[in-house]
DNA sequence: CCTTGCCTTAGATCCTGTCCAAGGTAGGGT
DNA sequence: ACCCTACCTTGGACAGGATCTAAGGCAAGG
C-alpha cells in the first residue's frame, strides 16, 4: 500500500502521518472495516488521530478510486482496499461480516435493454446474503 | 392491498386507520418510497399520523415479509410493496430513484461452492447503478 | 358497552457522517 | 537550513435517519 501513497503524493497529496496510518490499516485481503473500526486501529499507532481525519481520508481514497465504499443494510459503511480487481460480496445477515467473491458470469450482460428504462448503467453490485460459519455455530 | 390487511388481521394485527393508510400509500408498481415520503403521503389523508407509527408499521411489514426494505448507499432506506415476486433494481446514482428489473439468468447459480466460505447463502441482491433519464437531461 | 392489552404520539435519544473555525505542518522556494 | 503558505488536522457543533420511551388512546372480544 506504500505504492498507493507514492502515487497519491505525485498527484499532489501531502504525505501525513495520519494518511499513512489509515492506508496501513486498510491493507490486506477480505478487509472491510467501518470508519470507526479504521479509526480505532489507526489510534493504536497514532493516538491523537481524529475521527474527522479518518472520514476525510476515506472519502478522498474512495473519490480517487483507491478504496471501495460498500454500504450494508443501514449499518455503517465498510471500506475495501481491494478496489482494482472488481468483485462482489458475501454478507452475513447476522453479524455483518463480509467476504470477497468472484462469481462466474457477468450480470451486466443479463440486463436486457428493454429493462433499462433509459438508464445509462455503469456498474453492477451483487450481494449474496446468508449466515457465516461463525454465526451458524 | 386490502388482502394484505385482512391477512394480517387474521394473524392478530389490529386494523387501525394509520396502518390502513400506510398500506394504501405503498400500493402500486415501481413504488420505492422512503419512510418520510410514506409519512408525507399518509399525512395527506390522516394529518395527525406520526413518524414513529410510520416507522413502526414499515418495520412490521418488512418483518412479516410483506414489504421489501432496500438500502441505497447511505441515503434513506426505501420500501417496496412488490415483495412477492423477487426482482432486482436499477438505481440512479444522482437522485436515488429506483426501477424494478428482472434480469435473465440466476446469479445464485453463478456462485461456485468453492467461493462460499462456509456461508449458508439464502438470497442474492443485484443493483445496477447508473444515471436515470431525468438526471441525464 | 367495558375492559384490556395493543397502538399511537411527541419528543428525547442514538448513530453515522459532515461541517466549521482555529491551529499545525509538509514541502516547494530561497 | 529556514520560511511561507496552502493544505491538513482537530474537537466540537451539526444534520439526517432511525429507534426508544412514557403517557394517553382505541380496537375488538366478551
Ligand atoms: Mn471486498
Ligand atoms: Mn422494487
Ligand atoms: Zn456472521
Ligand atoms: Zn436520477
Amino acid at each position: 500500500m506504500s505504492d498507493l501513497l507514492e502515487r497519491l503524493r505525485e498527484r499532489g497529496w501531502r504525505l501525513t502521518a495520519q494518511r499513512r496510518v489509515v492506508a496501513e490499516v486498510l491493507d490486506g485481503d477480505h478487509v472491510h472495516l467501518t470508519a470507526d473500526e479504521v479509526h480505532a486501529r489507526a489510534a493504536r499507532r497514532l493516538p491523537e488521530i481524529s475521527r474527522a481525519t479518518v472520514y476525510n481520508t476515506l472519502r478522498e481514497l474512495v473519490h480517487r478510486g483507491e478504496v471501495l465504499e460498500v454500504s450494508t443494510d443501514g449499518r455503517a459503511k465498510r471500506y475495501d482496499p481491494n478496489a482494482h480487481r472488481p468483485h462482489h460480496h458475501l454478507l452475513c445477515s447476522r453479524c455483518g461480516s463480509m467476504r470477497d467473491v468472484r462469481p462466474t458470469g457477468d450480470p451486466l450482460a443479463d440486463l436486457p435493454p428493454s429493462q433499462s428504462f433509459g438508464f445509462t448503467v455503469s456498474e453492477v453490485e451483487v450481494t449474496y446474503r446468508g449466515i457465516c460459519p461463525d454465526c451458524a455455530a
